[in-house]
DNA sequence: GATTAGACGAATGTATACACAGAGCCACGT
DNA sequence: ACGTGGCTCTGTGTATACATTCGTCTAATC
């Protein structure tokens, strides 16, 4: 089974509206404060209210808008909403790495340690292109989905699933630097280590940095984009 | 603003079945398993699908129940489950006790820590009353909501949100000892002294023993209940 | 006798029509 | 000129009709 953002065409076409707004408020196309209006999304997306109804639910549940009197509103990202989300994800991500690092089978996380150091070799050599960050990301998230199903903690994917959502916005609002990708590589080849040799502190540990790091990444992006 | 569950009658018929569906699944009175179709509910309920349809979407997004195949079924409650879920409850809690001992205000948690010590003397008094138990839920309730409050995390809260409303399915199918409320008591008093007293260490692993208490005397519950 | 293909039926997915509520606006009065 | 009252217009909430899909039962063939 495919992801949903993967699937070319979903049958459904409450599916359709779903992918397409939340993919359009992931990449910024639809601005936060954006009131969204199911008249309007119906007629721009070329199906009834009723779908695009079902589709706006779905993000309102997921947090990705918000319902203010009329209509629904795409959420703004503060500064401090940031800080908030991370506080959360640090919890969660180390916790998640933690039952990995106690769960996981060894090679499975040996591999990615190759893979995260190959990597590294590759954005250092062409860390601009976007193919290389292409892999780069999806890497990351093979290994995120690695993490989570030796974490074995059904209630806890589901959680990290959502703020992984918002991840993606913040990400698409900072960019990426080469030199953030390349110590990230290395951050994330650590954690891979901690929970191949089953090490639960230090894969709690390692990851706690990791999104510290990340984190003031993101504070200095937003800094100069408010500045700018 | 009142909680939507302390309203009496909400205008939308969606609300009104969002609220009859997840009591009834809430205590029980829709087993676990129990496939819900919309026409049968709408029918039931003396309304058109519609609502009932976003009624059911809102509580898949909870998780109360999951969509398989035709219609949704009321997710059932393993005792694996319970483990899961207590594992992300202990990191959640025990965070948002960390973040509430840094930032609460010392008279609003010491007033908590005389309440709860109110609570268990009642508790000792006359701890088999319904009312008596009643109040003490309720106090519980505004201490979460406290501390959820301090710890002034949107998404901390959120998370934390949907994971009680699992508890009190759990809490319903354990029911509740005395002798655990008096413990349990004496467990968030040293919680809400923990926060009085800004240490955020102390209350972190005060609430994951009370949590770890808890844990225990479900997993003491669900052992009755299924050898029974 | 078991397995699979096909048709039937029930339940969901979608569209549309109507009801109601709230916001904006114009007109009227002061 | 400014405030107030009602009107209109727009958008959501609900109902219902229609389309589609998926499960299931049956029957036929191997």
């Amino acid at each position: 089974m495919y992801t949903l953002s993967l699937m070319t065409e979903p049958k459904r076409a409450s599916d359709r509206a779903y992918q397409a707004l939340r993919t359009e408020i992931l990449d910024g196309s639809l601005a936060p404060a954006t009131v969204l209006l199911e008249v309007e999304q119906a007629d721009r997306l070329g199906m009834s209210r009723t779908p695009v109804r079902v589709a706006l639910n779905r993000l309102l549940a997921e947090g990705l808008v918000s319902a203010g009197g009329r209509g629904v509103t795409v959420t703004s990202v503060r500064a401090e909403d940031v800080e908030s989300f991370f506080e959360l994800r640090t919890c969660l991500e180390s916790h998640a790495a933690q039952l990995a690092a106690r769960r996981a089978t060894t090679e499975e996380f040996q591999r990615f340690v190759a893979e995260f150091h190959d990597a590294r070799d590759q954005l250092l050599v062409d860390g601009s292109a976007q193919q290389v960050i292409d892999d780069y990301f999806s890497l990351i998230r093979r290994f995120d989905d690695a993490i989570d199903a030796a974490a074995d903690n059904r209630y806890l994917v589901d959680a990290l699933t959502t703020l992984r959502t918002h991840v993606s916005r913040v990400r698409h609002m900072a960019g990426s630097a080469r030199a953030r990708l390349i110590t990230s590589a290395d951050e994330h080849a650590l954690i891979a280590e901690a929970i191949a040799q089953h090490d639960p502190v230090l894969a709690d540990h390692a990851t706690h940095v990791h999104l510290h790091n990340s984190l003031e990444h993101f504070r200095g992006a937003f800094a100069r984009r408010n500045t700018a």
